[in-house]
DNA sequence: CTATAACTCTCAA
DNA sequence: CTAACGTTGAGAGTTATAG
């Protein structure tokens, strides 16, 4: 029988800054998307005051302010390093194990009871808490959605308050009957749109979803509610996905931090949004066979003139150059350009990505002068960045001052990866 | 008419 | 002081197009 555990930090973002400070302790904390633009995790102490997640910042800034809460910035290096060290823990359990997101990771646990896995799930938190002091839960399931909804039990305490809830070892009737008490919008893959669809046919709880016919549900909806409902029954049909398979697109895009007129500026951010990309691309040996850059005016502002407008280009030789793609990039940033209007988003996608052994060159450009044939260039430029830090090494059209980057008003420091933190924190 | 390409929708963290 | 609302990626299904 399949065992997958699915261990989920809690207020994963919230918990790692309350880590390196602790006069944070009992502080309501709020950790803020890119930009500083809506908040994207709360510790225990802001949910209990009611914040909601994905507000935006602004739109609360006042109230924050009276309960005392503290916003921080995003720190993707600190989050990025507490995650690898959490996962390293969690490999000691398993041989096999899938790290979904940088919170979650799913274990594979076959095999593995001793009288049930539950202990196993102890051990885990244990383990995290004391290793590292950040709160896991454990959901314990025959299939990747059960270990999931189990986990939402955990979180929950809708079965016991030990911060694990094992599926395996409650009864069917016990399982069904929990099942009763749980939105449908809970289940892994029903989210805002099919939850709505399904609660018009009359179905609102786990319960009733579990209940479903599988073939209708795929008639009405799509093979992969099917497979979310066989899933729910006990049937795994999700593998662990151990290997992380190669991209096959490329995304980059920021919001400014204040709207940007110039096209000049404009050219900048799409250069260092495709130096970043094109160094991810690179790093998994392959190369982008087309080129796509969009902008856009602020949405939510519709009292404003709006304009947004994308344009790809498939690239004669797929390249994986930073110059030959930033060229591309701002010849489709000059089509698609209209003066006069305020900025506040641009983005570029690498697509049609193959692997470097599968290049397949021109016949018509001349052969040596095409980047990415000769690519010693883009490997030194990488080497130098990893030993000195992002962006060490760039481009011009990248802009030196780059006035249009995100806020970050309240970043915390990098207590784990830079030395020049750490002594920031000792001084203090 | 069929096979493929392009686009849309939905979901997840 | 003011203005201020995330990012990245995948898969499935539908529609358009080419031959």
């Amino acid at each position: 029988m399949a065992a997958f555990a699915l261990v989920d930090c809690n207020n994963f973002y919230a918990s790692c800054e309350k880590l390196f400070n602790p006069k944070l302790k009992n502080t309501p904390i709020v950790v803020l998307s890119n930009n500083d633009g809506c908040v994207v995790a709360r510790s225990a102490e802001a949910k209990a005051l009611g914040i909601p997640m994905g507000v935006p910042w602004f739109k609360i800034q006042q109230e924050a302010k009276r309960h005392g809460i503290v916003a921080f910035s995003s720190n993707y290096a600190l989050y990025a390093d507490m995650s690898n060290r959490v996962v390293e823990i969690l490999s000691s359990f398993s041989p096999n194990i899938e790290v979904y997101s940088i919170d979650e990771s799913f274990l594979d646990l076959s095999g593995f009871e001793r009288s049930g896995y539950h202990a196993y799930g102890i051990d885990i938190r244990q383990r995290v808490a004391d290793w590292l002091g950040l709160a896991v839960c454990v959901g314990i399931g025959p299939s990747k959605t059960l270990a999931k909804l189990a986990n939402h039990c955990a979180k929950k305490k809708l079965a016991g308050e030990t911060g694990v809830c094992d599926f395996t070892s409650i009864s069917p009737a016990e399982r069904l009957a929990l099942f009763e008490r749980i939105e449908v919008g809970e289940v892994w893959g029903v989210g805002r749109k099919i939850a709505a669809r399904l609660a018009s046919m009359g179905i609102t709880t786990v319960r009733q979803l579990h209940d479903a016919d599988a073939e209708t549900l795929r008639c009405r909806f799509s093979v992969v509610l099917e497979r979310t409902v066989r899933e729910l029954r006990g049937v795994s049909c999700l593998d662990l996905v151990e290997v992380i398979p190669d991209k096959q697109q490329i995304m980059s895009s920021r919001s400014f931090g204040t709207l940007i007129y110039e096209r000049a500026e404009l050219e900048e951010a799409v250069a260092s949004y495709i130096a970043r990309a094109a160094e991810k691309l690179r790093a998994q040996d392959a190369l982008a066979g087309a080129l796509q850059v969009y902008i856009r005016t602020n949405i939510f502002k519709p009292e404003v003139p709006q304009y947004q407008r994308a344009m790809t280009i498939p690239l004669t030789e797929a390249s994986a150059d930073t110059r030959v793609l930033t060229q591309w990039g701002v010849r489709l940033l000059r089509r698609i350009y209209r003066p006069g209007y305020g900025y506040h988003k641009a983005g570029i996608t690498l697509m049609e990505i193959v692997p470097r052994t599968n290049q397949q060159f021109s016949l018509f450009a001349p052969t040596g002068q095409v980047s990415g044939r000769n690519d010693t260039l883009m490997t030194t430029l990488d080497s130098i960045n990893r030993k000195y830090g992002r962006g060490a090494l760039r481009l011009a059209a990248e802009g030196v001052t780059k006035s249009w980057q995100m806020r970050r008003e309240n970043l915390s420091p990098r207590y784990t990866t830079e030395w020049e933190s750490i002594a920031r924190v000792w001084a203090r």
